[in-house]
DNA sequence: TATTATAAGTTTCTTTTTGCAACTTAAATT
DNA sequence: AATTTAAGTTGCAAAAAGAAACTTATAATA
C-alpha cells in the first residue's frame, strides 16, 4: 500500500487555521473564560486579567471583529460599554472547557474548584469527549480521515473505500 | 442574594491558564494537529506548516519539555530524529477537535475535508459537547459553578447549597 | 575515498507583538 | 465646579516571531 502521508494539501482544509486567528492570541482565552463567568466591562476584564490596558482594547476589539464578543454602550450610564458574548463565542464553551479539563488533568495538582455541574442534578459534568454517531466515547484509535465523498449516509456496503480511509493512530 | 461576582481568586484556580502555557503559543496546535496526522520529524512538520525553522526548533523542544512530545532519536538514521505524541499529547484531541469543529461551523465555509469518522462503522463523529454525567448534552444555560465540597456524592438532597451555586448563564 | 546531500538544529538580524506607564476624553458623582 | 470613573490611546522599552544564512553530524553517491 501507498504512503500514508498523502493528504498534504488536505491538512490546510481544516476548521484550525480559523479557529486560531480568532482565539490563537495571548489572552483570548483568558478573556473568553472571564466573560463565560459574567464578566462585560473593560475594567472588570482588567481586574480579573492580568493584562495590559491596551493589549485588552485591542483584543476585545479583534474578538468584536471576529463576532465572538457583542459589543454595545450601555444606555444607562453612556461611560460604560458592554461586551457580551454572541452565539458565536458561546459555541466555545466546549473548546474552552476541553483545554480546561485537560490542563487540571496534566498541570500540577491544580484542585480543579469550583468546578461544572449540570443545573438540573447538580452533578459535574462528564469530561469533554470524541464520540461516535451513536454517542460511544472514542480514542484517537478509534479514528479515521475520510473524504466526505466515500460516506455512505448512514449504514450500507463501505467496503470498496478502504484505501481511502487514514487512519489517525498511525501514531 | 449576594454579589454573583465573588470568585475573584477562584478564576486563577483553573485548568486553563495551565493548558495556555503549553497551548498557548503561536503554532503549538498546528504542531499538535501535523503530530495527530503522522508528522514526526522535523523538516517534515517544517514542510508542513508554514513555520520559520527556528520557531519549529524552538516550540518542538517547549512541547517536548511540557511533555506533550516525546523526542528520541533514530536508531536506524541518527540523523533523524521523531517526534511523538505520549500520552499527555494525545488527550489534547478533544480539545482540538473541538476547536476545528468549531472553525469549521463558524469560517468562512471550510469544507472541511477530510472528516473525522469512526473506525467501527465510517461515520462521521458528532461534533464535541459538554454532558451531564449521565450524558445529555448541556448548553452553557444548563451550567454551574458549585464548590466540590457541597457536591453530593451521586444523588441525595441538594437544596441547602442553592447560594453556593453560580450560574455560567448569568450571560 | 572524496563529494554531495540530508536532517536537525543555531545564529544573526529585522520586524512585530507585548507590556508598562502616562495621557486623553466623555460622562457621571460629589 | 471639582473629582472620579470608564474606556480607551500614545509613546517607548522589552520580548517574541520571522527570514536567511550558517553549522554539525550523518548518510548516500560517484
Amino acid at each position: 500500500m501507498g504512503d500514508l502521508r498523502e493528504p498534504l494539501q488536505q491538512l490546510a482544509e481544516c476548521g484550525l487555521p480559523t479557529a486560531l486567528e480568532a482565539m490563537g492570541e495571548r489572552w483570548s482565552f483568558m478573556i473568553l473564560r472571564a466573560a463565560f463567568n459574567g464578566v462585560r466591562h473593560f475594567e472588570e476584564f482588567l481586574s480579573e486579567i492580568s493584562i495590559a490596558r491596551n493589549i485588552l482594547a485591542n483584543r476585545l476589539t479583534r474578538l468584536t471583529e471576529s463576532g465572538i464578543l457583542h459589543r454595545t454602550p450601555c444606555p444607562d450610564d453612556r461611560r460604560k460599554v458592554e461586551y457580551r458574548l454572541t452565539e458565536k463565542g458561546l459555541d466555545l464553551l466546549p473548546a474552552m472547557i476541553a483545554l480546561r479539563q485537560w490542563g487540571e488533568k496534566w498541570g500540577t495538582g491544580v484542585l480543579s474548584n469550583p468546578v461544572l455541574v449540570d443545573d438540573r442534578d447538580r452533578q459535574p459534568i462528564l469530561p469533554v469527549t470524541i464520540r461516535s454517531h451513536d454517542g460511544r466515547v472514542l480514542g484517537h484509535m478509534d479514528l479515521s480521515w475520510m473524504n466526505t465523498a466515500d460516506i455512505t449516509p448512514i449504514s450500507s456496503d463501505l467496503d470498496k473505500v478502504d484505501n481511502q480511509v487514514r487512519k489517525l493512530s498511525a501514531i
